[in-house]
DNA sequence: CCGCATCCAAGCCGATACTG
DNA sequence: CAGTATCGGCTTGGATGCGG
């Protein structure tokens, strides 16, 4: 388990989804994930203007934390294809609701 | 609007909602608050170890966002009340959903 | 009682160049 | 194609002390 999501452990179970959810692009890879699996170039796109490096350490992160998963095609070219698991998966109506919100709160302002 | 909230805006809805939400402490802040209206001690006390610093630039950040109405009553000794407003109050749900959410990721590992 | 000023440490995120 | 290496700025959150 990563740091932050321990020390999150000590307040509130709030935090705790904060903490493996609040990184930058990160539910903007989940939210594309639960559509279909997406190879890592296909993901790089459609969230937008990432670097590589930067959406690679999300990518990490969210798989330490059990909500993505990572498969390598020992191909060449090279494959990877990101997919959600189980934990993953169960995101979609939190997904949904802060898309919603995020929404109406820009109409709103 | 904060920096980045606007930055937020140019990638996904959500990515707003992380940028307005995504802060330490500020949903345990809002937890308390969406039950009633506390003083600032009342609310250092309940969200746990938090600084008084750390707890106003939070308290600070959701009142720019539209989030928290912050009341001064000009008394000796100083009062200052924090509630939500009608914004703060449509996240109810996506509280409840991260916090049901992070209570099972913490029973699933 | 509330919270600002100052200073500080850590970590996030980005730009660029390079590789199996 | 799918990353890694390296460097660096900037934001975030914390410790401590003071002020209205």
């Amino acid at each position: 388990m990563r740091d932050p999501v321990r020390a999150a452990l000590a307040v509130c179970p709030v935090e705790v989804s904060i903490a493996v959810l609040g990184g930058a692009w990160k539910l903007s890879a989940v939210r594309y994930l639960l559509v279909r699996t997406h190879r890592f170039g296909e993901l790089q796109r459609a969230v937008g203007d990432v670097t590589p490096r930067t959406l690679t350490r999300a990518l990490r992160e969210l798989e330490t934390d059990g909500i993505v998963r990572r498969t390598v095609y020992a191909e060449v070219p090279p494959r990877v294809e990101y997919s959600l698991t189980e934990l993953g998966e169960s995101l979609r109506p939190i997904v949904d609701w802060l898309e919603k919100w995020g929404h109406d709160y820009v109409n709103a302002t």
